[in-house]
RNA sequence: GCGAAAGUGGCGGAAUUGGCAGACGCGCUGGACUUAGGAUCCAGUGGCCCAAAGCCGUGUGGGUUCGAGUCCCACCUUUCGCACCA
């Protein structure tokens, strides 16, 4: 911390120009050369050692990385860096999500084969992390899209399809008319492709599906033991399962031979159930309006909502029809109407609902619109008024606040939903009186206890559509015998290879079922004819256990060596864009406990620690018609942008190619030097938020590194040792502290601003005429700024005549002692108003400090002739007195 | 609508448990070195004030406390996630 009143310099000290330029690009691919030469990222995962297994998530190989994809990387390798220098055995591999639909759509585009677009891309991508400086242990890569991977999956995909977790089902799925696929829930986002942004239709299809919904439960669960992830993302997760409490109850149906069964979260209301809706899909619904009046309308009614994609489904309201049919109440024992209403979800619960309109306002609405029966069974505990009571009308009027229940029902204007003790059940027989939570409970055992139905757990979790009708994927290992029907792949034929030889024609469907070669197969079981499946899976299988095949990638007898595994998993840190909070990481979660219960490894959770960066933006420009502007065309008058006579907007978005605001790292490289993009990243913000790129910011890191070098210098040509610098090895050893601590807690900025004090305070002993003696304090400086800029740490540290690279030597550690000020200054407030300073040696025990205070002349007149009340005492902090 | 996070100089952002607000950097201002320029060096930089002293300052309004950016209540704003899940 730093006084308020500055000392003044009498003669600041004039800065002599280093006679060596800090030339970045001179070093930088020296040093890559040398790290890739010296293979200082492979490691042998049988030797010895203090494991640390750190993860990127493995990229789409897109092609061209811009420094926004850049902090990702950069964050991971300084990451990586820290931990090697600190003694650990740290595995750091990288790979490629290969599989997917862009390299599908160049070749459409441009007649590119997509393993060649693939491949091409990832050689593109690699030398870009060469030349950022990044260390990957290469001999562990892997590509998803190549058979020694995929073999793997479609593996995965038989051991889930013996256990009952693969299967075909018919279901209405999400159809992208656009990329001409089916597409997971997940991947549908405001009932839009979340790739192409096309409305998302309604179909129904036979498609492969993985049977997440058997481990909602545990993925739930399991996220109780997840300490170290963001709890962002635990929480997407948890509403993404959506577990709820509640029960399954009959209500017998007079028309139909058997009951229908409803799902509710407050049973304790069913007592003001009445009437029942069910979704138009539900499959009790052609019996129950075979003989309703306007059954023609109703069917045809019911054919236009099932057409309608999840979207316009809801925002043409709520709508409904009466089936003309009743159910019984099990309660109250009243005949209750049954609707059909389109608010009601065919997938979630039973498809079926008991409407309990006075306290859900789905339900209100909807009895609102058709006139239904209102009644309230729940009220407010505290003898608050209801706020969905009209002012002035009589329910508000009651006795000491008490809403009057006998008022009537109309007079609401929305639902009262009290789901905690502040309700109390009313009008509701066996449990009336009771809070909430304490009547649902009672409620329960006695559904349970008379055979109606029982207390359930539902989730809104459903299962995970993985066939794609695309080509550039892992195709599904099944066949389609004429005699024997579906019959699995055997094990001892795989991979099913994808056959590169294909036509690529445009949007006509698969070019896999164009492939004769491939469509044509025989039948293992029966010899006889058969055609293979021609479906692919969702890349999001080939990434759901990638970081299982990293450490042992080349075996070619398992999907990977359990031993190995054990021991380097689950991943110690994992590093990656929020995106994936849903996505990826569920599906992760989720084929880990399949391969645990399948007995190949001992852990449930893939990754320990969780972080996501946060991504980086910059000023884009749009014309009048919402198009990208590029930037070189943008020109400013009045601090507005134009383009021509056009007056462009101005509008901070995500880096993207599409908005033409990427920043590319070679031209950035090509004049500040790598290392000033890494120390740029990192310091521009906290990780975890959005940043916002400064073409002028990156100067400031830029000068960073040029007076660490030039300072580099100054000690190398430095005169004979003096005296210790008490003050610089104190600053040293508080720096060590400050860096360690906040590496650890992925802290950059502040790790980077620490940095940058400690160079500033040697600089200014280096120009006072230090020499020699503060060699060690600028070599210390070396190893804690090298996770940030390897490539010129490395060089200084050779430079002053070290042997070996800064990376095998030890990361430094603070010698508390030394860290110790001489002298604490402790500030001295009156009345809570700063009204001086006073310095006394170190330590300071509360006698010296007051003495001291009250010997300070200062604060002698503040305090002389007042009462003093109170004298407060803040360890090596601050005294203050109060008085009268 | 429900859920979560966040509001601090011109800007990005600092500030363990409440204890000297604005670290570090950008920008800006002045100076140095330069034929010149700067992505070089030095100094200054929250506001009011010529300056000092002093006063005011962490979205708004209250509260707790000797003391609040930090804790409590209400409100406003922004961002993100979910969105008829019964």
């Amino acid at each position: 911390m730093r006084l308020r009143t500055r000392e003044r310099r009498e003669n600041p000290p004039v800065y002599t120009p280093a006679p060596m330029q800090y030339r970045p690009t001179e070093i930088e691919p020296k040093w890559q050369q040398r790290w890739a030469e010296a293979r200082v990222a492979e490691i042998d995962v049988t030797a010895p050692g203090d494991k640390l297994y750190m993860l990127n998530m493995f990229p789409y190989p897109s092609g061209d990385l811009h420094v926004g994809h850049g902090r990702n990387y950069i964050l991971g390798d300084a990451v990586y860096r820290f931990f090697r220098m600190q003694g650990r055995a740290a595995l750091n591999p990288m790979g490629w999500d290969a599989f997917g639909l862009p390299a599908e759509n160049a070749a459409i585009k441009r007649g590119i084969h997509p393993r060649g677009w693939t491949l091409g891309n990832i050689e593109r991508m690699k030398a870009q992390f060469a030349r950022w400086g990044i260390l990957y242990d290469w001999s562990k890569e892997i590509a998803s899209c190549e058979p020694e991977y995929y073999r793997w999956n479609q593996w995965l995909f038989l051991q889930l399809y013996k256990r009952g977790l693969a299967y075909r089902g018919t279901a209405p799925v999400n159809w992208c008319p656009q990329d001409q696929t089916v597409l997971a829930n997940e991947q549908v986002i405001d009932g839009r492709c979340d790739r192409c942004g096309a409305l998302v239709e309604q179909r129904e299809l036979s498609q492969w599906f993985l049977k997440i919904t058997e481990y909602a439960d545990r993925l739930d669960a399991g996220l109780d033991t997840l300490e170290h992830w963001p709890e962002k993302v635990k929480l997407m997760q948890r509403n993404w399962i959506g577990r709820s409490l509640g029960a399954d109850v009959e209500f017998q149906v007079p028309a139909l031979d058997h009951p229908i069964r409803i799902f509710t979260t407050r049973p304790d209301t069913i007592f003001g159930a009445t009437f029942m809706v069910l979704a138009p899909e539900h499959p009790d619904v052609p019996a129950l309006i075979e003989n309703a009046d306007g059954r023609e309308e109703i069917e045809a009614w019911i054919t236009t909502v099932r057409n309608q994609s999840a979207l316009e489904r809801q925002e043409s309201g709520k709508e409904g029809r009466f089936t003309g049919k009743t159910a019984i109440n099990p309660f109250t024992n009243e005949e209750i109407p049954i609707w059909l209403g389109n608010f009601v979800l065919p997938q979630y619960g039973t498809g079926a609902i008991m409407s309990v309109p006075a306290h859900d306002q789905r339900d209100f609405e909807f009895a609102r619109q058709y006139g239904l029966p209102i009644r309230i069974v729940v009220k407010p505990s505290g003898g608050q008024a209801i706020p969905p009571v009209p002012p002035g009308s009589q329910a508000n009027e009651g006795q000491a606040g008490l809403p009057d229940l006998h008022v009537d029902p109309n007079d609401m204007t929305e639902a009262f939903t009290f789901k905690d003790e502040s309700g109390i059940a009313v009008n509701s027989g066996p449990i009336d009186g009771l809070p909430v939570p304490k009547a649902i409970e009672k409620i329960i055992s006695i559904i349970e206890e008379r055979g109606l139905g029982k207390g359930t757990v539902r989730y809104r979790l459903r299962d995970w559509l993985i066939s794609r009708q695309r080509y550039w994927g892992t195709p599904i290992p099944m066949l389609y015998c004429e005699k024997d029907g579906l019959v699995p792949v055997r094990e001892e034929d795989l991979p099913i290879a994808l056959p590169l030889d294909v036509p690529f024609t445009g949007r006509e469907g698969n070019p896999l079922a164009k492939t004769p070669e491939f469509v044509n197969a025989t039948c293992h079981q029966c010899g006889g004819p058969a055609r293979r499946e021609t479906d692919t899976m969702d890349t999001f299988v080939d990434s759901s256990w990638y970081f299982l095949r990293f450490v042992t990638p080349r075996n070619e007898e398992k999907i990977f060596d359990s031993d190995v595994a054990n021991r380097w998993l689950p991943v110690d840190q994992y590093i990656g864009g929020i995106e994936h909070a849903i996505l990826h990481l569920l599906y992760a979660r989720f084929i880990t406990r399949t391969l645990h219960d399948m007995g190949l490894i001992g852990f449930e959770e893939p990754f320990t620690r969780l972080f996501n960066q946060g991504v980086i933006t910059k000023e884009g420009y749009k014309d009048p018609n919402g198009a990208w502007v590029s930037p070189s065309e943008v020109e400013w008058r009045d601090e507005k942008p134009y383009r021509g006579d056009e007056q462009l907007t101005a509008e901070v978005t995500k880096m993207s190619k599409s908005r033409l605001n990427v920043v590319p790292p070679d031209e950035l490289i090509a004049k500040f030097g790598a290392d000033t993009e890494r120390v740029y990243t990192l310091f521009i913000a906290p990780p975890e938020k959005e940043a916002a790129w400064s073409d002028e910011g990156v100067i400031g890191a830029y000068r960073f590194l040029g007076r660490v070098w030039h300072m580099g210098v100054a000690i190398k040509d430095g005169g004979a040792a003096s005296a210790e610098n008490k003050a610089v090895i104190r600053k040293m050893h508080q720096t060590i502290d400050a860096v360690t601590t906040r590496m650890e807690r992925f802290e950059f900025n502040t790790a980077i601003s620490a940095l940058m004090e400690f160079s500033n305070a040697l600089g200014e002993a280096v120009h006072a005429g230090g020499g020699a003696e503060l060699r060690a304090a600028y070599e210390t400086l070396l190893q804690l700024l090298h996770p940030f800029a390897p490539h010129a740490t490395e060089e200084l540290w050779e430079m002053l005549g070290n042997v070996g690279f800064v990376l095998t030597s030890k990361w430094p550690v603070a010698n508390r002692a030394l860290m110790q000020e001489d002298t604490v200054v402790i500030a001295v407030q009156v009345n809570g108003k700063l009204r001086g300073q006073v310095e006394v040696p170190a330590p300071a025990d509360e006698k010296t400090v007051m003495d001291a205070v009250f010997a300070n002349d200062k604060i002698q007149a503040w305090v002389t002739g007042k009462e003093i009340v109170k004298k407060i005492y803040v360890p090596n902090k601050l005294v203050n007195v109060v008085v009268k």
